[in-house]
DNA sequence: CTGTTAGCGCCTTCAA
DNA sequence: TTGAAGGCGCTAACAG
């Protein structure tokens, strides 16, 4: 006997055993119900030519009776595609919310559809750290399960992959992979030149993680800011804040207790910003009167508190959309020139944390 | 000849045509390089008893050599588990956004993957919406790529589904679909009780969608809030906002233009309340010196203007951990008593857009 | 301990 | 115009 029933077999209904309620019908069934054959079935859903129409009819029938809908995974393991864009994202963060925003955005109306996936929510396990959570998760799903994948921040170099992979704000240099990033050097050199037009002068950096290239880019804009304007860099005003509140708050009390204190601060992330300012007020302080900060980022806390933090914005969904562009015009032609490195613009958002020194 | 090379095929290197650069290894794959049978790999990478610890080592230094992932979806096809968790959502909106931090969070350490998908970007097609988005977008991943779902706000009831499902917010009350929402009576209420306790007696309320029970239960709680305190409901104070701005400004500019306007409004979402902001300025009027104005949900938005809105927050990340824990304890116990309801509470978080009548 | 066999749900030749 | 057979990558039962 054939693996499946087939239309002669008594049962005009479907064979025992299938369609027990609330399970997902499967092509069979479908068959089953039109009494045709599983390619027929699979001809009318594809919209294949040879498919006499008073049949098609009759399977398009079954089809909404029963309810049934391909399964994803099943078409996808047969033919090579699958129309689903993969983001991969190492967590479900404000960051990656936006850069998916823009993605969805672009995606709108394209056919694709869109699959946010967050690998292995486990905490930190050094065995499987090894190779990058973007690399196992391409693994399990590439090839297959999606068409593309545009990996956000991804932590380490993609190689080895099948599909067309674009980077989002890379921790370090690509190689090979198209990539999306901001223009960090310009908007550490937007934040420092903003604060010097104000009238300061010993301005700090609270920098952040030096093994990212994003914050030695605004490290360097930073620096060029200074240099440009002829002023000269002290390096006992640059500190470690490594993006994270509690070494920023740190180093900036440290900073604010010298002999001759800094008058403002540009911070690498808004984090560290919102840190500097809890440091100064802790030291009776006030911001900006006795000391302005910038940030970095704008993320939703920058206007949650008194006084709003003057940063400097990237156009995640900007960036989301690109990538989602580059990506597209990738699967669209295969062959096309892939290395390419774009650089967003930022945008320097004047709030209430900066304000002209004190004379 | 069998499907696959085995391993006394002259073929100890692989095949001819498998593993040509940058292509996904395959079980087979390694299965070569180690000079072992597919199945035996299997049982390895599965840690299945009855492999022999040199085999094991051997096989393990293939995978580790050739990079090699199980494909998530070809084994998916094969058992029942993929230990991924689904959320399903209508789009990448700030609302879906705050409920996958709290499922992320609640899924940490669970050993459970999540995977947020939104089917067809494509602008609304009647012919495919007459079935909900949820309901299509279960019946392609369902019964194989996860293990379970989360609905963020379906517009529709969810049955024949072979996997467990939660609902997050749904549009129409639900069967027997375990649903977490949020008190909307409670938030109607305290909303409008907040403006009653400050001395307004005439408060206008720009309500929702009332095809959706959230909008109905904020109308519904602002109705209590009234008649309990002993103010007679006007009936021409309650306008339709439909949850967007323009409906809303509209409403509410021909409400203030009135003899006697209101000195307060209740907005049903903060969309409409910024709305309402906007048609009280565009009319000459302050705001909270002339119009007190409320709203709901509490998204970025209300923050970044001026003045701060004073808004119901829903606990959208708890509600998010709510339903992962939910779902979790339904793939513990497949005959666990599903069907139940949550309410979680909601918070009046009070800022810059209200303030007492002038006398 | 190892390999062969069958089949998850689907699509695509190829024959009838 | 239709259906039978094969196979995508993988796992589970069974046979050696």
């Amino acid at each position: 006997m054939t693996p499946h029933a087939t239309t002669e077999t008594p049962a005009a209904t479907p064979p025992a055993g299938v369609r027990t309620l609330g399970a997902r019908a499967t092509i069979h069934d479908v068959a089953a119900a039109a009494g045709v054959s599983v390619s027929t079935v699979s001809k009318v859903i594809n919209e294949r030519y040879g498919v006499a129409a008073k049949t098609a009819v009759r399977v398009q029938a079954a089809i909404a009776e029963l309810g049934y809908e391909s399964s994803l995974i099943a078409s996808s393991l047969r033919r090579g595609r699958t129309n689903v864009i993969g983001v991969l994202v190492a967590g479900f963060e404000p960051f990656a919310h936006a850069v998916l925003e823009g993605i969805s955005e672009a995606l709108t109306d394209t056919g694709y559809e869109l699959l946010a996936y967050s690998g292995s929510q486990a905490s930190i396990d050094p065995e499987q750290s090894r190779r990058g959570w973007e690399q196992r998760s391409l693994s399990k799903l590439g090839g297959t399960l999606i068409d593309g994948a545009i990996v956000v921040t991804p932590s380490a170099e993609s190689t080895q992959t099948s599909i067309p992979i674009v980077a989002i704000d890379p921790h370090t240099g690509t190689h090979g992979t198209p990539s999306i990033d901001t223009d960090n050097y310009g908007g550490g050199h937007s934040a420092t030149r903003h604060l010097l037009d104000l009238g300061h002068t010993r301005i700090a950096h609270a920098r952040g993680r030096t093994d990212l290239e994003s914050a030695r880019e605004r490290e360097r804009g930073y620096r060029a800011a200074l240099t440009e304007a002829g002023v000269d860099i002290d390096e006992s005003l640059i500190v470690d804040g490594e993006f994270r509140a509690e070494p920023t708050a740190e180093a900036v009390a440290a900073l604010l207790d010298r002999d001759e204190p800094p008058t403002a601060i540009f911070a690498a992330n808004d984090i560290s910003a919102l840190a500097a300012i809890g440091a100064a007020r802790a030291g009776g302080l006030d911001v900006p009167g006795d000391l302005s900060v910038v940030g970095f980022d704008d993320i939703p806390a920058a206007v949650s508190g008194e006084p709003r933090l003057t940063t400097i914005r990237q156009p995640l969904r900007d960036m989301g959309r690109a990538a989602a562009e580059t990506l597209l015009r990738l699967l669209a032609e295969p062959e096309a020139t892939a290395p390419e490195r774009l650089h967003m613009p930022i945008e320097l958002i004047v709030r209430g944390s900066t304000a002209a020194p004190r004379k």
